[in-house]
RNA sequence: GAUCCCGUAGCUCAAUGGAUAGAGCAACUGCCUUCUAAGCAGUAGGUUACUGGUUCGACCCCAGUCGGGAUCGCCA
């Protein structure tokens, strides 16, 4: 809740309790922002509390008006002046309570709160490199992540690194056959991409041989899953499985170029993990369980074997957690981990972020552990997320579609650098700093387009066009941040630094702008409160994005270090204008994007 | 077939059940001899897929229809 609605919340208590007792509360109260057309600064919606009393709208919203007349604020009248409009009483709060208000609401929560949350993201598969679908995937755990700890909880990050089965064999043992020992070293090839390359390398090969045996009378579903390659795959997995040290070997050497390419790639998402879990690991987990559900008869064996959870009593399926043979599936691992990870960190809530294909997946895994009888099941949840698509449709490795996380990366960088390479405000920055520039800004415009938007809803990527440094971007915040950086260090050089503008105070006289900055900085903490309870990162992309633009619009309106402008204004202008950096700053922070003093 | 998600301007996206549905891109018009033009101001662009319903009020909630996507494996 913002510091205004708070206030008036709390303070229009005596009201209702004197003449509305029993009838209205607080919490029927709806406050918003008041709309652009109007003037105001919040705007109390009477047609509830009306309805609720039996009386007019205007009559209920003449009487709070006239109490609201008689507040003060340290002294001075709350309220600058307040309307009725057609249901809707807009109230324009002093400058002086704007002051308080803007200092109050911009700072994150100051307390701890105690919770210690667990995200688990990115969770590649080792047989390839990240794609566009990753990148989303980690900059949502990244950003979740942050907003949690910005809220004040404790965050845990970790990743189930797919490391093991038939498509890593795949290859391993496309490498084999047609690698002639290449590695990273050899090559200059990134580890994750060597890997990569012999996995397509094997899907070629495999073709080939399907074709071919097509071609020699055989039926396309034997062709395929006969073909002598896919075969010595499959007993690669089993041996694998028993052991072979060759097989072991190889393993490791081909994951270990692996994990150094996504050590790579993380390092420019800025990502990073407390702690890495590996399915060859943790794919024996949750055997044990499951069996223990089954003795206590919270999950049926069938004839052949087979264990079953029935869900049908939920809404669901049937579901299979081991095989007749008593192998384990993909669900009875995920039971498993979850059991260790909670014994292990003992957390009050576990987010998931995977992609929305998974829904149902988490439905069954959710409600299992709630049958086994875990009460921290109820505080799991799947932070599921859309497609990213092309314009074609979904990206198919197939077709060669599959947006690559480094070069898209690559792009955008160079997509910084070329639009102000040889721009004049930079001459005075090394070839490494802009180096570092470029870096941020086109990492920047990457992040910010990712998170932007509401994380349950597909999105377009369009290759060409979406590489944009202007407009809704993220540059367009890094942008206002460095604007008032340079102001600041304008003002610093002639003797105005920060320990002058702690004395800033409010003018006799404040332009809209300026009020309307202090506003929009008062809600720097419902923001991150709304983002973080919802999940959902677009929404404080929105208030930084909002905030920048009226700085953007302030810096025009404004100007700060001209003769004309008193002494007065500048320093509150300049102590605006050092809010404002600090708020659009932290929020960049927070969505994992940098902010460069310079641009 | 069943279930879930989505459908908003030419394009990409916004809008806790509230006022005349907002931004950006693309198009067009202005604004740099003055603190950073990756900016600011403006023009144009909409039957919120469709049909009903709920109510003071619906892009939002409910029912149905149409379109797109996903899931429903002893795959992961």
């Amino acid at each position: 809740m913002s510091p205004q609605e708070h206030y008036l919340r709390t303070h229009l208590q005596p009201l209702i309790l004197r003449e509305y007792a029993g009838l209205l509360k607080p919490e029927h109260l709806v406050f918003q922002q008041t709309r652009k057309d109007f003037s105001g600064d919040i705007t109390l919606v009477l047609f509830g509390p009306a309805k609720r009393l039996s009386m007019n709208p205007l009559a209920f919203g003449e009487r709070t008006r006239i109490f609201l007349g008689t507040l003060s604020f340290e002294g001075q009248p709350l309220v600058e002046s307040s309307e009725i409009v057609q249901g809707f009483l807009n109230i324009s709060l002093s400058a002086h309570f704007w002051m308080h208000a803007h200092q109050e609401g911009s700072r994150p929560t100051p307390n701890i709160s105690g919770k210690k949350l667990l995200v688990e993201f990115a969770s590649p598969n080792t047989n390839k490199p990240l794609h566009l679908g990753h990148i989303r995937n980690i900059l949502l755990g990244m950003a979740v992540s942050r907003l949690s700890e910005e809220a004040g909880d404790e965050v845990v990050r970790v990743q189930v690194i797919n490391d093991r089965g038939i498509h890593i064999c795949k290859s391993m043992l496309a490498w084999e056959k047609f690698g002639q020992g290449e590695t990273p070293q050899s090559s200059g090839l990134k580890g994750d991409h060597l890997v990569g390359k012999y996995y397509v390398r094997f899907d070629v090969e495999w073709r080939r041989q399907t074709e071919e045996r097509k071609d020699g009378g055989m039926d396309a579903r034997t062709a395929k899953d006969h073909a002598p390659i896919l075969l010595e795959a499959q007993q690669m997995l089993r041996d694998w499985e028993v052991g072979v040290p060759g097989v072991r070997a190889l393993w490791q050497s081909m994951n270990g170029w692996v994990y150094s390419g996504f050590d790579q790639t993380h390092q420019r998402l800025g990502s990073f993990f407390d702690r890495n879990y590996y399915e060859s690991e943790t794919y024996v987990l949750g055997r044990d369980q499951v069996l223990d559900g089954l003795a206590r008869g919270v999950f049926e064996r069938d004839p052949d074997g087979s264990v079953w959870a029935n869900l049908t009593g939920a809404g669901l399926d049937r579901k299979v957690l081991l095989r007749s043979d008593g192998t384990s599936v993909y669900i009875t691992q995920d039971i498993g981990t979850a059991i260790e990870r909670q014994k292990e960190w003992n957390t009050d809530e576990m987010t998931y972020v995977v992609g929305n294909e998974q829904d149902y997946h988490f439905k069954v895994l959710f409600l299992v552990l709630q049958r086994l009888g875990y009460e921290w099941a109820s505080r799991c949840h799947h932070l599921s997320y859309g497609m990213v698509d092309l314009p074609s449709g979904r990206m198919k490795s197939r077709e060669g579609t599959v947006v690559d996380a480094d070069d898209l990366m690559d792009e955008m960088v160079a997509a910084a650098r070329d639009k102000s390479e040889f721009s004049e405000k930079l001459m005075e920055l090394s070839e490494g700093d802009k180096t570092i520039l470029f870096n941020q800004v086109g990492m920047a415009a990457l992040k910010y387009f990712i998170l932007k938007v509401d994380p349950q809803k597909r999105m377009v990527f369009h290759p060409e066009e979406s590489i944009d440094l202007q407009g809704h971007t993220g540059p367009f915040i890094q942008y206002a941040h460095a604007r008032a950086c340079a102001v600041l260090r304008k003002a610093e050089s002639i003797g105005i630094g920060a320990s002058v503008l702690a004395t800033a105070a409010l003018p006799s006289d404040i332009k809209l702008t300026e009020r309307e900055l202090m506003r929009q900085l008062s809600g720097y903490r419902e923001s991150i409160f709304a983002s973080h309870t919802h999940k959902n990162p677009s929404l404080l992309c929105q208030y930084a994005y909002d905030l920048a633009g009226l700085y953007n619009r302030f810096y025009h309106d404004c100007p700060i270090l001209t003769p004309e402008t008193t002494d007065e204004s500048r320093l509150f202008r300049l102590y605006l204008s050092q809010e404002a950096a600090r708020v659009l700053k932290r929020s960049l922070f927070v969505l994992g994007i940098e902010a460069p003093d310079r641009m």
